[in-house]
DNA sequence: CGATAATGAATGAACATTCATTCATTTCTA
DNA sequence: TAGAAATGAATGAATGTTCATTCATTATCG
């Protein structure tokens, strides 16, 4: 059976959302999974390989869904509009991911080299609007890291705040909210929209 | 001897960065710092405890560094500037700071939110900066947490990337990263410096 | 001053607990 | 009924915490 699986994963991001990688066990895990602790090893070689597939699966969707409607030929911040928007929707509907993610991002040092690498292939679409956006002198000329974490990233850090309820961030501010994470990138000329 | 304490904390603070909350063992933690894994509990009541004094001595380090020349006469974005490298500079100094609070930042929700209102309260200069210039009409008119999200949180951000190796602000470009975070949450008129 | 007593910081082996993992057994399914 | 899937008690390693003991230092007294 695959949805035993399923089911293994989806326990373990609601498990690493509410209480991080303390007081992460396997028998609490089996428990909220609705399966026998012996049967997680069925599906994953142990722990370490469980954490990593479900970092894997959460990457993956995070960049099935924020691409999805991607178009390379609409205006530079149309697109980036749209990838931001997504992104902060997709945390909406599932704030464990976010919360899951921060997690993965505070993993031991040698492992997250690792992840940054196949992270960016993830999310290859991004990284062809700040080439663009700098060619075009549109962009700050940043590096595709620096930029991220001025713009994208922010919009993780807010939905974990949103999420925690440490801000609110309602959709009257939202348009104006990625603005302004635009704004931070973005070459300020006199004459832009 | 209170140089003990000083030692222990300290030792908390080197492996909490190299491990995370994983693989930090009370017995390392012991090893570490040269002492006996009993003498750290004349010092603390616990494993909790000993966490979350040194989050209280880390915050209260940065906070007291990066407002050290802070001069509200100043205009405000002079004043942002030299925080905002204050903070730079301090997580150059002291990179395990950098990866400590940010382990903090990923402790079990309950936890963070005490957390977030001790925060506000050291770092209430940086409040002050963004309520007037909220009112000058040279900020955004988002709450400060958004405010902060968008610039001062992501230099804790790139600290994080660059000590990591996962990208590289060098000094030249230092200046037009505190000026991107400043556009973040900047009004943009034509007549900005 | 010298000898003795008292102190309490420091120790680390011992303890109870928790955890990831295994595997003999049972349950399901085709 | 044979084979696959699932179980969960058992295991042993690792962890946080305790506490009886040590020992350098300080205080007391003859």
């Amino acid at each position: 059976m695959d949805d035993k699986r399923q089911a293994i994963l989806a326990a373990t991001g609601s498990l690493l959302a509410k209480h991080g990688f303390h007081g992460f066990s396997m028998k609490q895990l089996a428990s909220l999974a609705g399966v026998a602790t012996g049967t997680i090893y069925l599906y994953f070689k142990d722990r370490d390989e469980l954490i990593g597939q479900l970092r894997e699966h959460i990457l993956q969707d995070i960049a099935a869904q924020i691409f999805a409607g991607h178009d390379s030929s609409q205006p530079l911040y149309q697109q980036y509009r749209l990838i931001w928007l997504s992104l902060w929707a997709y945390f909406q509907r599932f704030p464990d991911r976010v919360l899951c993610k921060n997690q993965f991002d505070q993993l031991p040092p040698e492992v997250q080299l690792q992840q940054h690498i196949e992270a960016k292939q993830h999310f290859s679409p991004l990284v062809e609007i700040f080439n663009s956006g700098r060619e075009q002198g549109l962009l700050k000329p940043l590096s595709d890291e620096t930029l991220a974490c001025l713009s994208i990233e922010a919009c993780a850090l807010l939905a974990q705040k949103q999420i925690l309820g440490l801000l609110t961030v309602d959709d009257d501010n939202l348009e104006s909210v990625v603005a302004a994470s635009w704004d931070a990138i973005a070459i300020n000329s006199e004459f832009q929209s």
